[in-house]
DNA sequence: ATGTAATATGACGTTAACGTCACGTTTGCA
DNA sequence: TGCAAACGTGACGTTAACGTCATATTACAT
């Protein structure tokens, strides 16, 4: 399928109409090519795109972060962006990731010794 | 230190009063001591908790979720909670944040490859 | 004692990311 | 042709997590 209207975009995606919508208001999503009465029309690329942009959600990310970096994943690359600062946000965001990916790290750890823990009572207390 | 009003223990922490106040008002931060006259006092345990806090919102997780947790850090885990219910809360966000870590370590790689990509370009066309 | 800084409380304001409602047009099927 | 289902657009509503006054009381340095 690969000229949808709104609906079965959304269905597939897995977001409502208004999400939508209100991302191609902020461009996050560019706007699907409208026929002569005023319907948008969208492709499979779309679809993967929302996915990304969920995606990217889950991992804590704005949607202004997320559109620093969804056109490299959907977009000609070798446009005529200005290249180094696209490399600054990139490396900022690559530091933030190695941030998070550290402090996620000892929370996970933190978690397990907690859960340790709590089965190590479990056991001791049991048929009490 | 260790008996501080809010306002020491805001610049210790670093937050505000307001996130302190809204803090203790939905609970997640137990309401210092009051004095006769109605003052708040804090603890160093206060100040740890609320960089804790912090910490944890930078994983993503709402103030809500880190209710279920934060207890773990700084009340008596050998009280009279339901044990299996926290370990099963417990389990909950063990696999969340596997899931998480997955999902950013994939981001990063991504990211990576993305900059890498961008970096050979401007070697490539350095000094053109 | 007194003026200034710190604190307590209440209420209204703000931003992100949509939800929901109202209303008019379009489409698709009987 | 008729009509319910789908779509477009505008506008107001909502929740989380605080920010920002305004006002009253308390603490502390001089």
């Amino acid at each position: 399928m690969n000229r949808m209207r709104i609906g079965d975009l959304t269905e597939r995606a897995g977001v409502t109409q208004r999400t939508v919508r209100y991302y191609e208001s902020i461009g996050l999503l560019p706007s699907g090519e409208r026929e002569g009465n005023g319907h948008h029309y969208y492709t499979e690329e779309t679809v993967a795109r929302l996915r990304k942009i969920d995606q990217l959600k889950k991992l804590g990310l704005s949607l202004e972060e997320i559109q620093d970096v969804i056109q490299l994943y959907f977009t000609d690359t070798s446009g005529v962006l200005p290249k180094r600062k696209v490399l600054g946000i990139l490396r900022q965001h690559l530091s933030d990731t190695d941030q998070k990916l550290e402090a996620l790290g000892q929370f996970r750890s933190d978690l397990q010794s907690h859960i340790d823990r709590f089965e190590r009572w479990l056991e001791d207390n049991e048929g009490e």
